[in-house]
DNA sequence: GTGAAAGCGCTAACAT
DNA sequence: ATGTTAGCGCTTTCAC
């Protein structure tokens, strides 16, 4: 492979007028110019990335945490940042977190000791002390994306959780639902706090409180989904709406739903989240929240572009909107929903 | 951030030291480890990587080019190469080329500016003449997979695209069907060709050929699957069965088939190929072909870690096997399929 | 406008 | 077993 020696001997001028012609910083004289060129395109010279990483103690590389980039969701959210990363002529590089503290601390040390210019945070743990202070000590940018408990964030890109859940439950509260269930993914990652939050918003507008409905912990999962349909189904209480903490479990909840002989929306209306690959091909396509993943991921690179080009990106923290996909799984509640229970009665 | 010069200093030894107990390379006597160790230790010491690769031209990178990292299925793929490329102490920088000739090309150039020890390959055009000099050059190691047009390989892993296709088109066969017709993916995709290959196969052992049924070819999209769905619905011909390019192209012909009001697998059966995640969401779950896609990504990781640490990995082409996936997308041909022509009748 | 020279942090002969 | 030295390919003062 040929260096800039190579070149610069070839043109007749001196490694450090490749250099500035490269780098298009200082005058190069029209002359040197052509001759530099002409050089560059015959050896098939590249400049060494490492070498001038090396010397600017830059990499242009972006370094993004994800919980797993073989999920469709995270990976969707991938390809947002490659390309917001791309628009300032940087890469991504890729790491999962599986959603395990020490596996997150670990993909976080190997970006910094790679010389990552700056960070893509979304991590399901709080940080580890160690790796707060080698971040500080790096001096490493960083962009959250979600959480907000990281202490080390120099920005923060973040989803409307509370708008989307809101939404969703006010649809079910409009449409008349009353007897309403909601299958929560678990109390150990943050976007169930904050999903509930945004539930209990919707139901106190319509007078009510999470205590009138029902809320089951579990995981994100379809068998979660599954088996606490077929336990509320089993229960005495009747229901007219179930709410999935993600489409995942929403899934769950529909199979068991079928599996039981409900016809959805006509028996029960079902809600999730997330708009998920296969929400839309669920009989009946799911009425769902959908996430702008994507354009989260473009957004954080392009912030980490502006904030390691020096330019002020204007916001440290932007907050994107959720919206309600509305499809076939959520109608009005069935008059006959619950005959034994004459309860309430909604027009 | 402390530097090797600074290890050095504080554990009193000299620089060498210090590199030859981090690389594990040379002896170093007890005293001197443990005053390094405690060094390291009390700095926070972590060697910086641009400066080992510069220096041993080796940055423990392993570059991976798919056709969109966005999408489920390379996203699969990807953490598959991720979990391989660990077991090796190796990152995986990723770069989508999204099915064009320049930006593929681009994308490996940006992965072989980054002095990626070794790459893996998706490609699906044949490669630029300036690329493959590229590659030659640099002597970097190349995986490819799937593909096999390409002059650099150093390695490759194959699917049994052949295999699988005629794995599905005979169960058809078996099950009775005649009136079949193929949703094909684009002529431009390689895996359309070996597919195709594999259903001439299962048909030449019924005694038929492809003549004897219909094939369409489209893209690997929902929208094809749909609109070629509907041309065929309203066509002269009548069919008891699809099958379909992908999983895609499935999801809209089923969509297509219940809006005409055909069942299925009652009125017709229908196969798709992937095994995607929406797959078995769909109603019915659809029975497909499975690719291994995340094993494919391990294995060309775990070849790519056996030949740069210069052991000899054993099998220069790797064919990984498909898996007929049976959920209950597939019934017998209906009797009465076809009143108004008394073809061939089946048991 | 251009060149000389120093040095980024590390590794690998080579010498001791 | 350890230190000395040179240099990987590049950028960046500084001097002219």
């Amino acid at each position: 492979m040929p260096t800039i020696k190579d070149v610069s001997r070839k043109a007749g001028v001196s490694r450090s007028t490749v250099s500035r012609l490269i780098a298009g910083t200082g005058y190069v004289s029209d002359a040197a110019r052509v001759a530099v060129e002409q050089a560059i395109e015959e050896l098939g010279y590249r400049p060494n990335t490492l070498a001038r990483g090396l010397r600017s103690n830059r990499s242009n590389m972006i370094g993004a945490v994800v919980v797993d980039v073989a999920s469709p969701f995270y990976a969707q959210m991938v390809g947002g940042m490659q390309k917001g990363a791309r628009a300032g002529g940087r890469s991504v590089l890729v790491s999962s977190g599986y959603a395990d503290r020490d596996e997150e601390a670990h993909a976080v040390i190997e970006l910094l000791d790679r010389a990552c210019d700056g960070l893509i945070l979304y991590l399901e743990n709080p940080m580890r002390d160690d790796v707060v202070r080698l971040i500080d000590k790096s001096k490493t940018p960083i962009v959250t994306i979600g959480g907000d408990e990281s202490p080390v964030a120099t920005a923060k890109i973040r989803i409307d959780n509370y708008g989307g859940a809101r939404a969703a439950m006010r649809l079910l509260l409009e449409r008349g639902h009353r007897r309403i269930a909601y299958l929560s993914g678990g109390l150990k990652y943050r976007d169930t706090h904050e999903r509930l939050r945004g539930i209990a918003a919707a139901l106190s507008e319509a007078g009510l409180g999470l205590d009138d409905i029902t809320v089951v912990h579990g995981d994100f999962a379809e068998s979660f989904g599954y088996q606490a349909t077929v336990s509320l189904l089993g229960g005495h209480k009747t229901y007219t709406a179930i709410m999935a903490g993600d489409d995942d479990i929403a899934a769950g909840a529909l199979a068991a739903l079928k599996a039981a002989g409900k016809r959805v929306p006509d028996d029960l209306s079902l809600v999730g989240f997330d708009d998920n690959f296969h929400a839309r091909h669920l009989t009946p396509a799911l009425t769902t929240v959908r996430q702008p993943v994507d354009d989260v991921g473009y957004a954080a690179a392009a912030l980490l572009n502006d904030i390691l080009a020096g330019r002020d990106p204007g916001q440290r923290e932007i907050m994107t909107d959720t919206e309600l996909i509305v499809r076939d799984s959520v109608g009005r509640p069935a008059r006959t929903g619950s005959r034994e229970e004459a309860g309430e009665v909604v027009p």
